[in-house]
DNA sequence: AAAAGCCACAACCGCTCTCAC
DNA sequence: TGTGAGAGCGGTTGTGGCTTT
């Protein structure tokens, strides 16, 4: 199975893009718009595969792409929204606005995955199994056979002791994470479905096949392990990351609504006793910009809600409906 | 001042999924 | 139903530049 890479094709361009490149495609996706990446490139003049071209295009070129460092908001958010999905980076990206996967991919393995592992290992030896592969490039450095030059095979560094530079990383965080083994999700049939509502069973009668009870199990054996670990501070994720109140304070009306989905494209979810409603949402739609406003005050609610402490809610069917 | 160590992140690779035919 | 193309995702690598020795 698979295919030959694409830029394995001799003569095309790899490595670092040059101000050139960047602006060729830049102009001609302003002219033409997103989509046909393998033609993109001999159209735009560029010599490099379509896969390079959206990759620079989707991760650097994008005008709405949010350039700088990370906020505390979304810092914690990351890490919250990761504690639940895993490394699940573009469903992680979907609930940042302008943030990409490949941006928090990285801020996760060279930050945040040290920052977390520091406040787990205090906390508890038993993360290994759990964690997933978070810093894996930072695990990689250290067989690292590429060209930093004369690098000591016995060097191995612990980077948890390391310098004073470390010291951003030691800063306490306030949150008690327990990281689920990653798990598959299939967003892609929710991502790209076109369908503006459907009905969730709660009763999972929508999971047929045999990956799926799988996902089912992992799900429940993930939202089992967090329950067990993490009574001190049970997780809410905030709009963008999909926040649940307490079923018991659900407004009969607008019912609980957390959202999932991709930046365009997002679903609201409706409580209605043993159904959910799911709805096509468009995220960046008047309605949803009176509804969602700006980070920061999403960031306000979301800890709103998790001062509550009344709020705790079965994390079951939230995960369940992030596996669908 | 120079070399080595280290970090951060852009870019690449390989795989999977969806869809059209 | 099978197949191939297009697209997307997560893991990994390469490398420039900063820090430490």
């Amino acid at each position: 199975m698979g295919r030959a890479p694409c830029c394995s094709k001799v003569g095309l361009h790899r490595g670092p893009w040059t101000p050139r490149e960047d602006t060729l495609l830049t102009k001609y996706i302003q002219a033409h718009g997103e989509g046909q990446w393998k033609s993109l490139p001999k159209k735009a003049g560029l010599l490099r595969c379509g896969k390079s071209c959206r990759l620079r295009w989707m991760n650097y070129l994008r005008p709405d792409i949010k350039r700088g460092n990370i906020t505390p908001e979304e810092d914690d958010l990351i890490i919250r929204m990761h504690s639940l999905l895993g490394n699940k980076w573009s469903l992680i990206a979907g609930r940042l606005p302008g943030r990409t996967d490949n941006e928090i991919k990285n801020y996760w393995n060279t930050h945040l995955g040290k920052k977390v592992k520091n406040q787990g290992s205090s906390d508890s030896k038993e993360e290994e199994g759990g964690r997933g592969t978070a810093p894996t490039a930072a695990k990689k450095k250290n067989n690292d056979g590429g060209k930093r030059k004369s690098k000591n095979n016995s060097n191995k560094r612990d980077k948890n002791n390391k310098k004073s530079k470390g010291s951003k990383e030691e800063e306490s965080t306030k949150t008690q994470v327990y990281l689920p083994k990653p798990i598959r999700v299939k967003p892609s049939s929710l991502a790209r479905s076109n369908s503006t509502s459907f009905t969730l069973d709660s009763n999972n009668s929508a999971t047929t096949t045999s990956q799926e009870k799988e996902e089912e199990n992992n799900n429940n054996n993930i939202t089992k392990l967090w329950e067990e670990t993490n009574n001190k501070e049970v997780m809410f994720c905030d709009e963008f990351g999909g926040y649940k109140n307490n079923i018991n304070n659900v407004d009969e009306n607008d019912g609980f609504g957390f959202y999932f989905g991709g930046p365009h494209e997002d679903l609201v979810i409706n409580s209605n006793n043993s159904d959910m409603e799911c709805q096509s949402y468009d995220y960046y739609g008047k309605e949803d910009l009176n509804h969602h406003g700006t980070l920061e005050k999403l960031y306000e609610e979301y800890l709103q809600v998790l001062n509550m402490e009344d709020n705790m809610y079965e994390l079951d069917s939230f995960a369940e409906s992030l596996m669908v």
